[in-house]
DNA sequence: AGCGCTTCTGCAATCGCTTGCAACAGCGTA
DNA sequence: TACGCTGTTGCAAGCGATTGCAGAAGCGCT
């Protein structure tokens, strides 16, 4: 680790090549704008001394770093996790990269993140973002911000309809003969939280049925275990969860507890990360494109990017799957 | 998004301040040669401007970036994830970054990662590194270089000794007389698993029990779930599981089977992440400091950043805790 | 053969900041 | 009063790439 004696610079590789440094930019870069005997020449010579160009000069001069940053709450929730990971693998594919930003859902943290990170990125991918609207607009006038997960006005959004599909769980679960569900919330202060327990308290007046809410509670596996025992002692026939991690925390549970899904109780999340795999029958779930709305922001940025001017790539509502199961079952007769 | 119309340089500050650029520089990174008067107009300019210096700049001169890169498996790993944040949370500390990169376990993505994020780091923290350490202390000839949980010759590298907990373990079921364990393997290729793997073997050797190994199989809670069959239906009293997120997988599996804990079956897990907040009586396990392991890469990189030579930080075995609980029961009688 | 055009290449400026060096001021001391 | 310091500040030279511009070379055409 010593030092950078050995670096190959662009002049090297103009040395070797025997041209000059621009014309090594120029092949390296524009391939097109130089002779294809040059090119060769100057391909061979970068390969053998293993040029790598130096990313501040380039960034220096071009005003491109070369990366993006994808803010998340955390990483331990597998869905923001799974958008981490599609997003860069998107990214790697047009010769970017991601950095992850870890904000803990904290609004301070997120604008300190944007404030750090401005200078050092392309643009911002800002997942179910806390901070105001108007200081991601901000940002956005000088570096494009796209925001996943949540609606900002303004700003080119990729959501999904989650709420619009626990309705539709909501109707099966009305249909099958329960009257009494309840609804395991997430995120203390989440903007998503918020739209799916609306969306099902709505709902189920509309029915003239009851919802309970319980939590809301940190969406950890943990988290849904400890809420399983009262869930069950609350009478409820149905459960709908806040996410799959919850969900699976609180199925842990209620086998240990011995209640049986879905005999004694009907269960349902959204965000089905890594529920799809689990041996038996599948689990309703409206499912999470995770892995979508992470390469969608960073396609809108690359080609927000790529546009130069102020264009406003238009976001989108990614269709919502709904996997309806055996997992749903008419309530027991007996409770 | 427009432009960088509005972006204040340095230049900006200096004519505000009314001193020269480079003044305004070394009031900024090196308070101590600056007059106090003169420190605090800089100052007081530069909040008002809002100056924030170009990071490109600053790197093409001085050759640091402010970034460390860590290079993990994946994220869906909650041990990676840990591991990650607790990085990232230390280096912010000190004014860096952390890049996590995501490899995917492949040898190949872990060597272009190392590849093309030379240039834009720091140094790097590898965490069970698939390259050959070959490779690993090319680079590390010209950046700084830590491996996490995997020993790497050469390379500073900070493990937990968490065969031998898994060992402590091993002991504490031979105590309660069981005489025929299950080993549900980790990730295939992995040096952890390997190593956990063989200290289990030879264990049982020394003891002339045996130790049936299931698996390998990714460590994915479903995969746990998946395996909770086979490795019911094997006749074993107690099970040792690569880690945390497979022995709820085996667990949530059992649950729904019927399988008491730990009644019916011993169970005990390397990597603690997730279990210890569970409800109910708490999970035997080897206590994973995955966060610690991150910090330690950090400082450790921090240290040989600032020493700019060739200093090489000494690595660390950090302690192994161990959780022995009810978790392990007697053998049952009847099986 | 000469002209104009298209390619291709090199020169040199530039991106925004850091830093070695020299200039200068203020001060204590001789 | 003059000298030598220490403590501050500004000048200017880069860091390593990109890129506008102009010159050079090659080509087809008349």
């Amino acid at each position: 680790m010593a030092g950078p004696d050995d670096v190959v610079r662009l002049d090297d590789v103009a040395r070797e090549a025997g041209v000059s440094a621009s014309t090594v930019s120029r092949a390296l870069s524009r391939p097109d704008m130089v002779a294809p005997a040059t090119l060769a020449k100057v391909r061979g010579a970068a390969e053998s001394l293993g040029f790598r160009a130096n990313p501040a000069a380039r960034a220096l001069i071009t005003g491109r770093t070369g990366f993006f940053a994808l803010l998340v709450p955390d990483l331990d929730n597998p869905f923001y996790a799974a958008t981490a990971t599609a997003a860069q693998d998107l990214a790697a594919e047009g010769g970017r990269r991601v950095i992850i930003a870890v904000t803990g859902g904290d609004a301070a943290r997120e604008a300190a993140a944007l404030a750090e990170l401005e200078g050092q990125v392309d643009g911002f991918a800002v997942l179910s973002p806390m901070s105001p609207a108007a200081a991601l607009k901000e940002v956005h006038r000088r570096k494009p911000v796209v925001a996943i997960n949540r609606r900002v006005a303004g700003l080119t959004s990729f959501t999904v309809d989650t709420p619009g599909g626990l309705g539709r769980i909501y109707d099966r679960l009305v249909e099958l003969g329960h009257r009494d569900v309840a609804y395991l919330a997430g995120p203390p202060g989440s903007w998503m939280d918020r739209r799916r327990r609306d969306e099902l308290v709505e709902h189920a007046a509309r029915s003239g049925l009851r919802v309970r809410v319980h939590g809301p509670v940190r969406p950890a596996f943990a988290e849904g275990a400890a809420a399983a025992r009262a869930i069950a002692a609350s009478g409820c026939t149905a459960v709908l969860v806040y996410n799959s991690l919850l969900l699976l925390g609180m199925m842990f549970e209620f086998g240990r507890m011995g209640v049986r899904v879905p005999e004694d109780v009907s269960v349902a999340a959204a965000d089905d990360i890594a529920l799809a795999d689990l041996p038996g029958p599948p689990i309703t779930a409206v499912l999470a494109p995770a892995g979508e709305l992470g390469r969608c922001a960073v396609a809108a940025l690359a080609e927000m990017v790529q546009g130069g001017g102020d264009r406003r790539a238009p976001g989108r509502r990614l269709p919502t799957g709904v996997r309806i199961t055996d997992s749903l079952a008419p309530p027991r007769p007996g409770v």
